[in-house]
DNA sequence: GCCAACGTTGGC
DNA sequence: GCCAACGTTGGC
């Protein structure tokens, strides 16, 4: 099974790739939007590279890299009322919330801009261009390399 | 802070 | 099952 690529979207006053760097390894928990939920549980596979991106922030832009440490398993998180983000229909039973765990890799020596992904033509068709909201989306091949070499991984 | 996009909810 | 109302996200 080959790899596959995506972009995680966090709100860098949440949790940063500054946070994800200092803690080495995150839950990726508290998505609770369906389509997400389903990459998140069916698609997103351990190995898998992940781009980390920076919104609701004036520097809006994919900070660095990200590997996939554990596949796809209940967001616990959704259970307790203690939780930041319960879900009282989600149970262990019957869980409806799925999360990822990953690993931060490769900060860029140049974070790429979303002005900068706007003005390259072969990021066009990128999905954080045209459906915006998604927290969790694809990313192909090309797009992974072209933005790695962006961000001036070699 | 505004507002467009869009996902979710709930009445029928 | 449709669709209007509503809430949230997130760029600007």
């Amino acid at each position: 099974m080959a790899l596959r690529y995506w972009l995680f979207k966090s709100e860098p006053g949440a949790y940063s790739y500054d946070d994800l760097a200092n803690d080495g390894t995150a839950e990726w928990d508290g998505v609770r939007n369906y389509q997400a939920r389903n990459l998140l549980r069916d698609d997103i596979k351990k190995g898998d590279g992940v781009l980390f991106y920076h919104s609701s922030t004036t520097n809006l832009a994919v900070i660095g890299t990200a590997r996939v440490e554990r596949s796809g398993y209940p967001d616990f998180t959704a259970w307790g009322t203690a939780s930041e983000h319960p879900d009282s229909k989600s149970t262990p039973a019957n869980p409806i919330w799925y999360m990822v765990d990953i690993r931060a890799e490769q900060r860029f020596p140049n974070p790429v801009s979303r002005e900068a992904m706007k003005a390259a033509s072969e990021l066009g068709s990128m999905v954080l261009l045209k459906k915006g909201r998604l927290s969790v989306q694809p990313v192909t091949e090309s797009e992974w390399q072209k933005i790695c070499r962006m961000g001036g991984l070699t």
